[in-house]
DNA sequence: CTGAAAGCGCTAACAA
DNA sequence: TTGTTAGCGCTTTCAG
């Protein structure tokens, strides 16, 4: 079996009380016995029951974290970075893929309360507000990555849409192109991507037409397709900026399948900055979401709320950064 | 405050005892107070509380997961299909990204210990033999995926590495190629890919040249540099199996920077097919692991041994299945 | 068919 | 400085 704080206590010739007061550091405890202690819990090899614990009220050092789907880049890569710093305040995370399927979202939820889970992160494309207002009125801690709802008051790490697709779109209007497409992907914050791509050209005295806007799902044959619609208009763009790298990657394919190259007969940005940017050929400029201090700083916010040490919601919004690599150049002059 | 079993007990007027039994199907409980007890249950919107009932000695319903990196598309890529099977089986999943270090393997081992998951799952990668073992004497469910240690008797699933080493290079050879380098990386499971390679070889009546042979880090940069080392020799080969999408994606990037067309000039096959596969361009032939199974398969195998079903420990080897895409060519005649 | 009661392993007053 | 004790929420005999 394995020894309980029990075990200890009668090895050690002293309370249980005694035990778990040098265990978690609390009260005041003689150097001796301190000493002792420790050495009966190393020859036991006692390993403390975060279950008994947590059942005492204190914390199961959990947090919960809800994305879309694991296996996407995108994600994986922003969980690597929240595991990391859970790892580091001394929190697991367990992992649940929603497929922005509401019923999932509530299924997982309820698990995880029951499960005692000490607070959740939500990711972009969690849909269900009303379960968020639910784990707020429950005192649950939540915190939002990568998205932001603005009727809600949480905790929030994003980033700053609307200046990454201006950057985006600066990049390709001073590079000379001026009629310039935009893919997007059908979720909320890409809203703010395309206000950024259209105050992008206004900026630069280039006028919008909405025939060049289309949103569609995010997968590369998505990507794929209306890349080829676009290029095969009358008046044709020079320049595609995708919402995201699976849509530009596709939108490659697409100009490649019409006997475009790229960068030199059209040029081609996206956004996320996964590892699929660098290995696209050629390796793709996009916008890249500084993914790793996202997720550092939503695990500080959150962690700062399951202790109790925080008074205020926080939203942070962290600007991305263009990385320009080789699908984009000055259009050829016609 | 969250309702208790008391408060539905109270409620329903009855003893916490029957409430137990209701939430548990366990006892005979008359249909009528059943019933009353569901009710309350409902009407209270009470959650049973996991931590409480696990420390009874019932189980946490969680298993974890020990990967090398969650951010590597081949491992998301089976950490999602591990997850389904477990949530459709009532299991939640925490994920551990060990980076291939032992030290980060034992952490996160001896704090999920302590934390009561019902089991683990180790993939490819993992080293601490000796953890193993300590899981297995204190009877605590273990099962491998994607790598085998033959020393140990445990539930095990994985592909057949040397069958895929062979198909690769027989889709190779059965081109015309005579010449074909191999890409490996520095783990063990690939010994297995580098014998299917030699006897594929041997089977075309094809020499082993061992200065064709190289194994490196599994990163793109290793796989371009590789690749542009190996055909830069004299006498270069006309074709490379590389044992990872990854580096078969650096070795078209070799390839290219050395002035040479994929497939037109060197022909490049993979291995795992993961999202890489299907948007390196060109499209890459690789051998595919049939991850979907794998993840459902390990994760029955070990909730099995969980709920004590189970007599022997098995061993599941799944085949792996070449996927022709446009890498790989017949060599030009010179 | 239902309930009383003894734990599960640990924490946190409160005493001593 | 150390120990006693009453829970935490649930499961499980064992009586009734």
């Amino acid at each position: 079996m394995k020894p309980t704080i029990y075990n200890v206590a009668e090895q050690a010739g002293v309370s249980i009380a005694t035990v778990s007061k040098v265990i978690n550091n609390t009260g005041r405890i003689s150097d001796k016995t301190k000493k002792k202690v420790l050495k009966v819990m190393k020859e036991l090899n006692y390993q403390p029951s975060v279950v008994a614990s947590a059942l005492t009220g204190k914390r199961t050092q959990t947090i919960g974290l809800l994305i879309p789907n694991i296996a996407n880049p995108f994600f994986a890569e922003i969980a690597r970075s929240m595991e990391d710093r859970a790892h580091e305040l001394g929190f697991s995370v367990v992992m649940c893929s929603t497929d922005y399927q509401q019923e999932k979202e509530e299924k997982y939820i309820s698990l995880l309360i029951r499960k005692q889970v000490d607070g959740f992160i939500l990711a972009s494309g969690f849909k269900s507000t009303h379960l968020i207002e639910e784990l707020v009125k429950q005192k649950i801690p939540v915190a939002l990555i990568a998205h932001d709802i603005a009727s809600l008051s949480l905790d929030t790490v994003s980033v700053d849409d609307y200046k990454g697709g201006y950057q985006a779109v600066s990049h390709l209007a001073s590079l000379g192109h001026e009629r310039i497409s935009i893919i997007a992907e059908e979720v909320r914050s890409n809203d703010d991507r395309i206000r950024g791509y259209q105050d992008a050209l206004e900026a630069y005295g280039l006028i919008f037409d909405s025939s060049l806007l289309t949103r569609t799902a995010s997968t590369v044959d998505a990507g794929k397709q209306e890349a080829e619609r676009l290029l095969r208009l009358k008046e044709r763009p020079t320049a595609i900026f995708a919402s995201n790298d699976i849509l530009a990657i596709g939108a490659i394919q697409g100009a490649r399948a019409c006997g475009l190259s790229v960068p030199e007969d059209i040029s081609i940005v996206g956004f996320d900055n996964t590892i699929l940017a660098t290995i696209s050929d050629p390796p793709l400029t996009t916008v890249a979401q500084p993914v790793h201090d996202m997720g550092r700083h939503v695990m500080d916010l959150l962690v700062e709320e399951i202790e109790g040490k925080k008074t205020m919601k926080q939203r942070m919004m962290l600007s991305p950064e263009l990385v320009v690599r080789n699908s984009t150049a000055a259009p050829l002059i016609r």
